[in-house]
DNA sequence: GCACACTCCTAACGATCGTTAGGTAGGACA
DNA sequence: TGTCCTACCTAACGATCGTTAGGAGTGTGC
């Protein structure tokens, strides 16, 4: 059974900044709760273990970047693979921005989940990543985007995306929609079909 | 004064390979020791401290990104912004690929260095990403590159450029090269002028 | 033959780790 | 008023952490 409790979505939050900042691996249950104004063993009262918290909050934002995709292709035409790569990258600088730690969490730290829920994890980023990539294909098969490896350029524009977990923080220079305006533009062209 | 004895270049070479599978903070002394088929107390004949491993690592990496920058620019004619920023590319990804564990360890576990040692990598990374961007500004200013923001460019170029660390393995499907001119051909596009 | 590095060993240190056991205060509900 | 539930506490568990102390074997240069 999932808790959902108030007090269970505050431990999130203030782990997903702890983990943001320090990493799992070097972030203890106690630090976990001096934030939380608690001692250590009361977090045990919310949670099962430590890695619940993480598995809860990659979990979570898994769940988030797979919906906002959806919507994202939901929204936009199927027949335009311009319009469809476009509403992907936009819904995703959305996701990041909406919850920078989380996200960073999600991107970085996924790999100290054990066995069954890290395998599971890689299998839906790997689906995520086939959603770039196969619109990625669709393009250049009617000559949207130019003739190249589809995975490399997937690869190349997510992890340009995924970047922006590490450095956005909310109240910068950039605001959420500038950043995926920028991202929209530099994504579509480093696809573009004319040479520099 | 820094060691530089066989023995230790062994360490680190089995050092970076346990950061990059687990990150530093997972792996322990001991972890390193094993796989040198020694004891854990026995690694401190060689090294002062388990960060003074990170440290050496994360120092030789960051030199080896701004040498290869500094031939990849003096190589160019300083006045054509573009073939510089291929250039700033290429040698990006033939460092990465040429020492993908090292690289990645550089890349994502610097954080974990305390103090005076963090604050100088951040420094040199922020300087280092600094001629990127203004090899940006510079071909934005003669028109070669489109009118864009050059530290968004730069930062979206970089961290894709940083995320091969995470995913290449040798003797995979992609060589080095062939991710080389993909990622050149990727990131200049993406400054092109002409529209999509 | 002797000194000296170099490399590794065993044993142990105090600290901290994730986690469990058992108990208590306060509010909700009968 | 009595009972349960939630949220927290203190105390402690065994394991593991980074690190130090002190010693031993092996090989090289004089």
């Amino acid at each position: 059974m999932i808790e959902t409790g108030a007090r269970r979505r505050e431990i999130d939050e203030v782990a997903s900044e702890l983990f943001h900042a320090n990493g799992y691996a070097a972030t203890s249950v106690r630090d976990i709760a001096r934030a939380l104004d608690i001692q250590g063993a009361s977090l045990y009262a919310h949670v099962a273990s430590k890695e619940d918290v993480l598995w809860s909050i990659v979990d979570w934002a898994a769940a988030e970047f797979e919906q906002a995709a959806d919507r994202a292709i939901a929204d936009t035409s199927t027949a335009d693979a311009v319009e469809r790569l476009a509403a992907l990258v936009e819904a995703h600088v959305e996701v990041v921005t909406a919850d920078p730690e989380r996200s960073s969490v999600f991107v970085t730290e996924w790999r100290h989940l054990s066995e069954p829920r890290r395998a599971a994890v890689g299998d839906r980023r790997d689906a995520y990543e086939a959603r770039f990539r196969t619109t990625i294909e669709d393009g250049v098969a009617v000559g949207a985007f130019r003739a190249t490896d589809p995975a490399i350029a997937a690869t190349f524009i997510l992890t340009a995306l995924n970047g922006i977990a590490t450095w956005f923080r909310a109240g910068g220079r950039l605001t959420p929609d500038r950043i995926a305006d920028h991202y929209v533009e530099l994504a579509l062209r480093s696809l573009s079909e004319d040479h520099r």
